[in-house]
DNA sequence: TCGACCATTGACTGACCAGTCAATCTACCT
DNA sequence: AGGTAGATTGACTGGTCAGTCAATGGTCGA
């Protein structure tokens, strides 16, 4: 029925099967087609609004065959998810080990998830729209998850007070609830097309983003030096 | 079948029909009833879980006549969302046209929208999951009505700026979209169950969020005067 | 008292769609 | 060549549910 997928472009060891790549024909990775199908129908619908058959056709497979790889629907937003969410979770905790200023530690969660936006606009809209702000279903499924970033960016916050660059008067996990806050705005705003895109756009909102909340929440000493 | 709602317990001229209160007994509302129900259901179980007739059954009235109120689902949400978008529309609008402080006016468009989850979380849940962050449906249809919101409060910050109390170097539009994303995240965090509610907590709440933004908005010179 | 008009009821229908499954294909091994 | 196991197919099923509609009830004016 549907194009066999000759010559496949590059790399990738296929994974999930126990399949080997033979030579110059790389077995094409249907899992993987499926998820990135899903990400842009997710994008384009909604979960809701979407059929199943619509990520089968968007990824040129039989309808059937999602079900071989996944046990249902939900499960394939569960698994995009958490593949991008967990990234971002290993990314702020080594971030968070370094030895950096603060500012420096929240430009780089700003940049993450700015970069993530850019590399991935869809993959970031499903996300946000459909987990990190659906607050039932699936918000409630991955509360977990989404509570241990909060956590982690509340966790600099108060390591800056204690050194004395950020105020005490705000509540730290008030305060990581507002960056984090402002950030997904924005990616928000990019999505519904209320702010202009761009590369310079991008760059523009990391550092607007750092400096709006870093100056808000940092002490007048601190604010002099910088 | 259901409870005939005797003893109404106050006033409420009945609206959306030709129907006359008589004496002591009043002709209940039952488009109200329907709308008020339908809040709790959709911050229950969330709009596309639940069942046109867990609303009516909420609300303690026949399937059909849902249907002779409104002609879908559909149509009761943007009906809640309307309604309460236009209040705080017309808020925004009022406090803009006062001479007061950006700080001020800030603080009233914060305490406003706290001040609504306080007296009606239900409702503030859905509006904010179903409508304000679902990025498709919802989101597209009251686009227009939410980017009304955006500009009047980029407006307030413009004028700031021209008066040298805010700093030119941050976007208006952008210091808009994180002074709402920052209100919208601290609601969803009481949704969540993230944040402590609470009357103390809701007072601090408009406190920080105005503290955090207008800190790293202001001037130097403003933040003197302070 | 009658009839008109709207409110109210809830059983029913038609469409839709997630998930199943038996059949077929393909790659690879012996 | 024959066999096996996993990959792939897509027609089908069972259940769900939004929206319809014919029937009934209630109120009020004439």
């Amino acid at each position: 029925m549907s194009s066999p997928i000759r010559g496949y472009p590059e790399g990738h060891t296929p994974r999930g099967t126990g399949r080997q790549a033979t030579r110059a024909k790389v077995v094409p990775d249907r899992r993987r087609a499926i998820l990135d199908a899903a990400v842009r129908v997710f994008a384009r619908q909604g979960f809701h609004a979407c059929r199943v058959s619509d990520i089968a056709d968007e990824a040129g497979v039989a309808y059937g065959l999602l079900y071989h790889y996944f046990p249902s629907k939900e499960e394939v937003l569960n698994t995009l998810f958490l593949e991008r969410w967990g990234v971002m979770l290993e990314m702020i905790r080594e971030v968070d080990a370094q030895k950096l200023p603060v500012r420096d530690k929240l430009a780089a969660i700003a940049s993450f998830i700015v970069d993530s936006y850019r590399h991935d606009p869809d993959l970031m809209k499903v996300i946000i729209v459909e987990v990190t702000r659906a607050a039932n279903s699936f918000g409630q499924t991955h509360l977990g998850e989404i509570r241990e970033a909060y956590r982690m960016i509340g966790e600099i916050v108060t390591k800056a007070q204690r050194e004395g660059v950020f105020k005490t008067d705000i509540d730290a996990e008030f305060a990581a609830m507002t960056f984090y806050g402002a950030i997904e705005q924005v990616l928000t705003g990019w999505i519904f097309g209320l702010l202009p895109e761009g590369e310079e756009h991008f760059e523009r909102a990391k550092w607007l983003l750092v400096e709006t909340i870093c100056g808000g929440l940092q002490t007048r000493t601190a604010e002099r030096l910088s």
